[in-house]
DNA sequence: GTCTATAAGGGGATAGAC
DNA sequence: GTCTATCCCCTTATAGAC
């Protein structure tokens, strides 16, 4: 029953597209490049994905499958503390963008690249910042602060900082920037409402 | 001597070439386009600008102008004191932040659409955003604080998620909340070594 | 002379067929 | 895997209007 011919072919490809279209773009990464890359036939790439745009879809939902799966753990490590999970969460960013072929969030960049509103993928893109949004304004809610509010905006203000993938190359030390900004905030607002 | 036949042709033209790059991005916006937004002829644009990449570099060149007098006199309408011009600098990027088309930085945009390192406009890209850099690096080497470098990071990671342009949607207070953050780290870093 | 309108060349893109 | 169809893009050239 159209079982999978070489198992794996699918991720491998995708794989390969993801490297693509992260480190140059989705709209400057023809489905040529892709094939060559992939060394593979047409064929088999317009066999696991019909169009480009549901290759970009996939490369959309694989990039949010593997940042929720790492945040989630970063956040186990961290414990049940709020304040302690939202260091976690901007110390895992700062990890992220410390690494050599870091260019940014791929969420973002893509909606850079293609803001239609309509846009599928976008679309995609755009509920998961959402929901990424959300998380920092849970844990935020939960602090005994006086504005978890403004609290969770300055927080989501500097992860926007850390995701700034075209300055990155400019300032190495941002990661660490953005840890200490974040522990110093936090630190401010659990002192005065205690 | 070569003179322009209708004056202000070529502003116009780029004026609205400006409009578009920015509302939609570069590589998504072709010269048809443009050429229908302007209401002119092939002809005329090609005339005036040789080749998409030479329109590219004076959309660039026009937003780096723009900013550069903004900014200079938000710089002066601060005075000469170095915490008050940080502190306008950020105030003047929340403005623009708060504009209803804002669609994030330009540069920063374009370098996601571009990141080729050698593209001509990439270059300008990126040079004016060191230049930036450094002004906010030499303001703060102006500050007796114990850690001049840091305290400059700071302020960019802070600048660079105000220009997080993807984003602002969902956090309207964005400005607000930088103007804010600049200031209590500001202050913190003057009280701690005076 | 200045500009618009239109056609056409050259290249590369997606996608389908064999 | 190669080959082809179709389309869009950048650019140039030609022809026509004011």
């Amino acid at each position: 029953m159209a079982r999978t011919a070489a198992a794996g072919t699918r991720e491998r490809i995708l794989d390969v597209a993801t490297a693509l279209f992260y480190a140059r773009g989705v709209r400057a990464v023809g489905m040529s490049q892709i094939i060559g890359a992939a060394g593979c036939g047409k064929n088999l790439l317009y066999g696991h994905f019909p169009s480009k745009a549901e290759l970009v879809t996939a490369y959309m939902e694989q990039f949010r499958t593997l940042r929720e799966q790492v945040v989630e753990q970063a956040l186990r490590a961290a414990g049940d503390d709020p304040a302690d999970r939202l260091v976690a969460l901007v110390e895992e960013v700062a990890a992220r963008a410390a690494e050599p072929r870091f260019r940014g969030c791929p969420f973002r960049n893509y909606l850079t690249e293609f803001p239609d509103p309509d846009d599928a993928a976008g679309r995609l893109a755009r509920r998961y910042l959402r929901e990424s949004r959300a998380a920092v304004d849970e844990l935020a809610g939960r602090l005994p602060v006086a504005d978890p509010a403004g609290l969770a905006e300055r927080v989501w203000l500097i992860l926007d900082g850390l995701y700034a993938g075209t300055t990155r190359a400019m300032d190495e030390r941002a990661g660490e920037t953005a840890v200490a900004l974040v522990r110093e905030t936090l630190g401010r607002a659990l002192a005065e409402a205690p």
